[in-house]
RNA sequence: GGCGAGUUGGCGGAGUGGUUACGCAGCGGAUUGCAAAUCCGUGUACAGGAGUUCGAUUCUCCUACUCGCCUCCA
């Protein structure tokens, strides 16, 4: 099947065609782990996990390379350390230092994971990496594109005639913008950090420069060498890196005589409720705090999914009870027509397990899952278990199911409801059936109100009644019943 | 100031040089004691102006508005 991307670098979609069908290669990059994931960070993660995931359907599970990032280097994460030292806890600044990476990196991966994210092949950290940094300077030293001035190492931005290409800038125009840092150190305003010094308490590694620390681009440049070699086919993140990470990462690969990425993709960003989140409009937060407020992972991952990945992406509290409604319809299809772990296992035995063809090309249009999204809506129509196959097939294949013993992404899953609520809802069901036996219309719709004012929905079907809880499921309204 | 993206029906959101998705909401009907659920039916909307064209929402230009990046925030 054929895909086709959105290149940054010609500004057009192409057909992907990758260097090698047996091993396709994407790097990602992941975020700064100094602190929980917000929504934002979110995005790229569920958009290339999608690309990910449709690149494994199209070459193989077992041909595709995915490396993301984590970036362990950085002040803020110093700066938790460093408090945390003077708090008065244990260790070296370089022990507090891993403590806080490590702890974020387990945060941001059990929230990744809550979204249906897929663990990329490897997961390199920059401290892992400074060894090939510094060989990747030294070399850029050596060949005239870096230079080393007050213990810094720098690169010579007007040394790479191509500076620029990627974000579409020129050094001359950005120049003039005025909106460059000028240090005096460097010979040109733009030249960029290779290498920095640190003081005592920052950590820092010794270098031919001196003790120090790298600068944030060189990582991508010397992890991506060394985990995909010289060329590789995908390069991707948020379009906030266009300028000037993924600009700097194209010159330092380059002109440390390298192949890099072929393909350069970038979401957009995230908003919230038609703003820019941010701390200062007090609309900022963390994935977490969406799951714990009870919003299921594929809630948020669907939400995502319903805006394509180069439009700016607002999030509301309307499309997250859109979202919530779209998978709950469908796996309430789902479930009444057999799907179970035993039933998706015995179609994926049988060899009845497979894609809508029409899905999966729209998909490879540029990621259009809000057209493989509408698409889905006409499968979900199949009236059989087999029928339904595709639409459960896409479900899967979008990351929207993780296990199938569990298709319920309703805020109070049904297993969490206490028993004394379970047996007094059950007790207003059972007076209002007698009622309805005995024809009392009038008590009958007086319980079911009641039912209705705690958020129990109440449906009478093929002569018996079920029950469900809803969005404003209130249990407390019933507590005096008790 | 520099660079870039966008503006589609009540809302969300694809797509296309001519047959104008899809979902939600709404409306009408079937069904129901009444509802819910379900099913059937129902909406020519493409920011404004000019141009190219037999024909433009789709291409070009201009205007307005919105947004993003330029600050180790994805």
């Amino acid at each position: 099947m054929a895909i086709k991307l959105y290149n940054t670098k010609v500004r057009k979609r192409v057909e992907f065609s990758p260097i090698d069908e047996n091993n396709v290669q994407m790097y990602v990059c992941g975020p700064t782990v100094y602190d929980r994931a917000h929504l934002g960070n979110a995005r790229p993660v569920i958009v290339f996990d999608t690309l990910f995931r449709l690149l494994r359907y199209t070459y193989g599970a077992d041909h595709v390379t995915y490396v993301r990032n984590f970036t362990d280097v950085d002040d803020k994460i110093n700066a938790t350390a460093l408090a945390r030292q003077q708090a008065g806890a244990a260790g070296t600044l370089e022990d507090l230092i891993a403590e806080r990476s490590e702890e974020t990196i387990g945060w941001y991966l059990e929230d990744m994971a809550a979204l249906g994210a897929l663990e990329p092949t490897a997961m390199p950290r920059a401290t892992q990496y400074i060894a090939q940094m510094i060989a990747m300077i030294e070399d850029l030293i050596a060949k005239g594109h870096a230079y080393v001035a007050e213990g810094h190492a720098l690169f010579r931005v007007r040394s790479f005639t191509e500076y620029g290409a990627l974000s579409g800038r020129s050094v001359d125009d950005m120049i003039a913008g005025a909106r460059v840092e000028v240090a005096p150190y460097k010979e040109d305003p733009m030249d960029f950090v290779l290498w920095k010094p640190s003081s005592d308490d920052q950590p820092g590694w010794d270098s031919p420069w001196g003790h120090g620390r790298p600068g944030w681009h060189i990582e991508c440049s010397a992890m991506a060498l060394d985990l995909l070699g010289d060329a590789f086919d995908i390069h991707g993140g948020g379009n906030d890196l266009t300028f000037p990470h993924h600009e700097n990462e194209v010159a330092q690969s380059t002109c440390a005589g390298h192949g890099f990425a072929n393909v350069w993709m970038h979401n957009e960003m995230l908003q919230v409720e038609g703003k820019k989140m941010s701390k200062s409009l007090g609309n900022f937060f963390t994935v977490r705090d969406l799951l714990e407020q009870g919003v299921a992972g594929e809630v948020i991952r669907l939400v995502f999914l319903m805006t394509h990945y180069r439009k700016p992406m607002d999030w509301t509290d309307a499309k997250r009870a859109e979202a919530q409604k779209m998978l709950t319809d469908w796996f309430d299809i789902l479930r009444k027509h057999g799907y179970s772990p035993k039933t998706v296992a015995q179609l994926k035995a049988s060899g009845d397990w497979a894609a809508d063809i029409e899905l999966m090309g729209v998909l490879g249009n540029d990621l259009n899952t809000p057209g493989a999204l509408a698409r889905m809506h006409v499968l979900a129509k199949a009236r059989t278990t087999f029928g339904l196959v595709p639409l459960a097939h896409a479900l899967e294949t979008l990351g929207l199911v993780s296990d199938w013993a569990v298709l319920d992404v309703s805020a109070s899953p049904r297993d969490e409801i206490p028993d004394w609520v379970t047996v007094v809802i059950e007790q207003l069901i059972a007076r209002r059936g007698a009622a309805r036996a005995s024809k009392d219309w009038g008590e009958a719709d007086r319980l079911r109100d009641l039912l209705s004012a705690a958020g129990v929905q109440v449906s009478d079907v093929a002569g018996t009644a079920s029950w469900s809880p809803g969005q404003d499921f209130d249990p407390s309204v019933l507590e005096e019943l008790k």
